[in-house]
DNA sequence: TATTGTTATACTCTATAACTATA
DNA sequence: TATAGTTATAGAGTATAACAATA
């Protein structure tokens, strides 16, 4: 098992270990995280397109639907429903007919930051499940995950 | 922002923005190993029920929906379609005839293993971008995350 | 002629309600 | 009477195919 990996270049068999040790607790930390919803109204998806909306501001339904892993009729649909909640605003692309223009409305901005605060508690309050050496390294590690995450 | 969260008792305002880096690295380092997958033809809850089963040895179908968070009708169907697919075999329950006990066939450990072993490979393909420093930091750091996912 | 987005339609996954068998 | 699992059916969410408008 776990043969044919790609040697790091500073790796050894420890670093086989710690790197499916890293998967492991990603993934499974990453499912619990994504429980603690704070709209159950909003697919996955439309939750997505409107974490995409904050980091670039705004985007063509093209770009999204490439962004998001989803065909272009599927976003269609999801611009609609979130339009349709106030989530996100449409106009005329500039240059070219075709296209159009999505951004997030301020109660889309108000939404999400609600949610990244009610994400973090619940992960505050796991964490006091731990002591002060381990918090130090998780607290030493978060820019290098965060660095790893944007790679 | 922010406020109202629940203190960390060695806490203060760097944990807020390290709970807040670990959050958002977590979820999209999360998001980007799922969909590193060997097998499209999975179901992201067939997946997990595999992963279940591959923890606990074997569960009966009220207890694995139970634990995917899916309605007992669901998880029916999710069942029989993992044994067609020859990934889980169904015996009786030795106690009570009115349920069943659900188990991995190998060729689901052989799957679960390939599929992990394609995830790592993938993150260690980013780790592969990181310094020696960062990567001890995270090394550090993996035992800790485990823990958390586990709490 | 190629590209952007939409409409029409079908498939997958999950839920609720009603049912069967067993405890 | 309560519980485990199933069947029947409906509702989301997404995909493919065919189409309209613009480049």
């Amino acid at each position: 098992m776990l043969t044919n990996m790609p040697d790091l270049s500073h790796g050894d068999d420890i670093d086989v270990a710690a790197v499916n040790s890293l998967r492991s607790a990603v993934m499974r930390l990453g499912r619990r995280l994504k429980h603690q919803r704070v709209d159950e109204s909003l697919s996955p998806t439309e939750m997505s397109v409107l974490g995409t909306l904050a980091r670039c501001g705004h985007a063509t339904p093209g770009e999204l639907a490439r962004k998001e892993h989803v065909q272009p009729p599927s976003m269609t649909r999801i611009v609609a429903l979130l339009e349709a909640k106030g989530l996100v605003r449409l106009e005329p692309h500039p240059d070219d007919r075709r296209q159009k223009v999505v951004s997030q409305t301020e109660q889309a901005e108000a939404m999400l930051e609600e949610s990244r605060r009610r994400r973090n508690a619940w992960l505050a309050s796991l964490a006091e499940g731990l002591d002060e050496d381990d918090w130090a390294k998780l607290r030493a590690a978060a820019p290098v995950l965060e660095k790893l995450a944007h790679l």
